[in-house]
DNA sequence: CAGCATCCTGCGGGATACTG
DNA sequence: CAGTATCCCGCAGGATGCTG
């Protein structure tokens, strides 16, 4: 389980925020929880801003954390499918609780509605 | 609102993890969300391995971004005691969520107990 | 007791170029 | 198309000492 074995943790919520806290990882799995399964290129395309090296690393992270599954097709040109498995799925109830809470807080506390790029 | 009003979010989330995703502040709004007011050298104290500066710092950010309040006593020696705003206590479910995601996390897929420092 | 002032370090993450 | 391989940097966060 990455690194994440050779930590420790205060309590479990660290740990969830460590599987998470990422800085595109919430994007990314907040795509493939919403619209399903995607290729590389689609979520490249899909966030803008993010470089292929990040992509590539918070991919590969999310997959040892057991957050999305990798599927490779041996063809030429290559094509990889980046879905979320049982675990990623059981993560979207906090996203989304995270998404309202913080567009609430935008709207009530920092009363603005043009600190979000999306 | 910090620099979080200088900073662009791609969605709500982000925002909420910018707020509770420092090293410390999930610790704390625990703390103070789960046993009520706390003083600062409760809170020391509370959180093994946490510095002072540390602790100062994660109190301030929380206090700028609304989520905890802060009560100087005029007295000698000095008294502050800090507790959750209503904004902070709306995070509570949130990091509920995330402490069971968590703790079930390190059962079935990590099968450990040890993780924890707790 | 509840801080502030300094100094310092690791690493998360960006930019860029190359490839099976 | 879906990646490696390098190089580089800012800043979150640690250590330590001082103070009203």
């Amino acid at each position: 389980m990455r690194e994440l074995s050779n930590k420790t943790f205060n309590c479990g919520k660290e740990l969830t925020l460590a599987i998470i806290g990422g800085k595109w990882k919430m994007l990314i799995m907040w795509h493939l929880g919403k619209e399903g399964t995607k290729r590389f290129g689609e979520l490249k395309a899909l966030i803008p801003g993010i470089t292929q090296r990040m992509l590539v690393s918070q991919l590969r992270e999310l997959e040892e954390d057991l957050i999305i599954h990798r599927e490779v097709y041996p063809v030429v040109p290559p094509k990889v499918e980046y879905s979320l498995t049982e675990k990623g799925e059981s993560l979207m109830p906090i996203l989304e609780a995270m998404y309202e809470w913080g567009n609430d807080y935008i709207e009530n506390v920092m009363n603005a509605d043009s600190v979000l790029i999306d």
